[in-house]
DNA sequence: GTAATGTTTTACCAACCGGTCAAATTATCG
DNA sequence: CGATAATTTGACCGGTTGGTAAAACATTAC
């Protein structure tokens, strides 16, 4: 009998962690380049190289394929922000927060676009998530970076501003992708704009936090 | 005989006029919070109050609308940029751009996040005009940044990505509303956020480009 | 080998989609 | 008023969409 939709059984086949892969990569392509609704399970199935009934053997809904995408993609897209160290020395900690940011930009655009179109449309999938462990964790951090200027170690400055521009900045060059090549022109080719940005970005910060007259 | 589709008369009526507006302000609803592909001609029909052939008598087609309504988008969004000044003083020109950009995402959310969806979604419809006449724009506008630094007026810094970074940093508060909104909570209450925005981004960028131990 | 289980395919469905058509209705103008 | 043009409606169409059913096929366990 062919009853299992693949979670009756306790155990995952071979088959169906390869297969599961391969439909979530697929996916991943799709919905971050097309949006939740604007992406076609036929679509996925075929970047996937399977049949439309067979990927819905291992996801029963285009939903169940979304949001296990999405699950995978916030938790490693946080990954840098937690890595953030209260007692490690704020310039450092700033900077390479900042270059960690850019590198997944560089390195993940179709993870950034993913969660980029996701709120852009309204997060309907993942509120709660970003009102809880989101917020609990910028909470977190921005009293990190209030304590550091409270010691004086930077300048005074609104700490969840601070995390919103730096989010913003980077995510810019996976997101805004096509208007910086646009923009740049010639001057896009190769990996060369994420060095630009990274020495832009970080004058810009740690400039910008300064405590005047002092060392950071 | 009903043959012209609004479009063979030289003259507009007033209802073209009115029904017209209705339309654009619709899909403008629709569009910015679906994307292109995840909207659908019955949707802005019912927002607009009327059936889907009587909106089809106006446009033609659901490209029909949204390349209207991207053209206009367009033109306006590039007005502050427009309204730099070469012989203004460039602290008050960068600062009072940051402003209007974020006025901007304060007053005009939608309009923001269709352009966001658009270029997300590989700009399918407007790369011409990002390649042309936006292209053009920035590279003027550029070339005034790296004149104030060769003259000493504020720092040396890469001007295309000051501008993305300006870009990116208040286009965030329409575009990612929903995740400011999760994050700031209660905070986020009226419009104060954007008082702190405007607040912290000037600081970050009028001491980020501040010639070092000079005044801009 | 064979029986049980796991996987893939073919055929299909109801709902939805963008868009057309012709007839009915309403506004405009002399 | 009547005629003409502008607008609105309802019925419809072919194609796509998310998803199902069942049978065919492959794999594994004994």
């Amino acid at each position: 009998m062919a009853i299992p939709r693949a979670a009756k059984t306790q155990r995952r086949t071979r088959i169906q962690e390869e297969k599961e892969e391969r439909i979530l990569e697929a996916a991943l392509d799709v919905f971050s380049s097309s949006g939740f609704r604007g992406s076609t399970i036929d679509q996925i199935a075929e970047a996937a190289g399977m049949s439309k009934p067979n990927l819905l053997y291992y996801f029963r809904t285009k939903e169940a394929i979304h949001r296990q995408l999405i699950d995978r993609v916030l938790f490693t897209w946080l990954e840098p922000l937690r890595a953030f160290d209260p007692d490690g020395n704020p310039e450092s900690e700033i900077r390479s927060y900042i270059r960690r940011k850019l590198e997944m930009a560089r390195d993940f655009p179709r993870e950034s676009r993913l969660f980029a179109n996701e709120i852009l449309q309204g997060a309907p999938h993942i509120e709660d998530e970003l009102k809880g462990p989101l917020k609990q964790l910028v909470d977190e951090k921005a009293e990190v970076i209030r304590a550091w200027a409270r010691m004086g170690k930077i300048a005074k400055c609104d700490p969840y501003h601070l995390i919103f521009s730096i989010w913003s900045t980077t995510q810019h060059y996976a997101d805004f992708d096509v208007q910086v090549r646009a923009v740049l022109g010639q001057h896009y080719a190769g990996e060369g704009r994420f060095e630009d940005a990274a020495r832009f970005l970080e004058g810009l910060f740690m400039e910008g936090l300064r405590v005047r007259g002092g060392v950071m």
